[in-house]
DNA sequence: AAATATACCTTGACAGGCGAGGTATATGGT
DNA sequence: ACCATATACCTCGCCTGTCAAGGTATATTT
């Protein structure tokens, strides 16, 4: 498992979410913008991109169609629902929260003198 | 599994470290740290809390030792290594990167007009 | 002909979190 | 005396998300 996987854990919903969120896409370029977006350094791998769509789907938080492609690859085209954009919304939220209680678990505490 | 225990999921070892970091503690008692920190929002749950003090001692990030109480329950206190502070800073480290690569992966991004 | 890029998919294993259960000591209430 | 509660530790087995490894197919470049 590389360095950052463990800590991106549980962020890939709210990811691929996001990536819908202003229009439909696909998975490969899905995959292309995030790894764009961080300069390399991130990757969904396959697996856990299209397990991450049945999981959302299943969800009813996206639903899915066959692009018509006459050239080229097949592509499954995804659309965010209005449930997805709710639970998007609910994931930052829960996200904004997380954060602010990492950083207040992790962080090493100011003795307080006197 | 609770809202947040899969954003929490990864840093429950940076926890523990940090709250080793300033002197000797139990498990119990770190555990009610936390929940005091967190205003009872979170916990670790026991189970989750005693298998990362054998990850962590067998990675040599703490060590253990039982401690003489004449009353009461046993305690068996941890101390963070000198191994455990390094891998303390890398985590924050990791965490901090962690944490802007989230941010620019799921915030919707604005719309570059002209 | 072969490599590369695009684009999808499945299977099986792994690791961390956790529910459920167990052990033992001490205190406070009835 | 009995029970609940708090303190304090532990184990077993399941669940879930991630991922390595493998597979399929089309189109372009070398």
């Amino acid at each position: 498992m590389s360095i950052t996987s463990d800590l991106l854990r549980g962020h890939t919903d709210t990811i691929i979410l996001a990536g819908l969120f202003t229009g439909d896409s696909y998975g490969y370029e899905i995959n292309k913008a995030i790894q764009q977006k961080t300069n390399g350094r991130y990757e969904l791998k396959e697996a856990t991109l299209y397990s991450a769509f049945r999981r959302l789907e299943e969800a009813g938080d996206i639903s899915s169609y066959w692009g018509d492609e006459t050239t080229g690859a097949r592509r499954r085209y995804y659309t965010i629902t209005e449930t997805g954009r709710e639970t998007y919304t609910r994931l930052m939220a829960e996200w904004k929260s997380a954060k602010a209680m990492i950083d207040s678990l992790i962080e090493l505490e100011e003795k307080k003198n006197g």
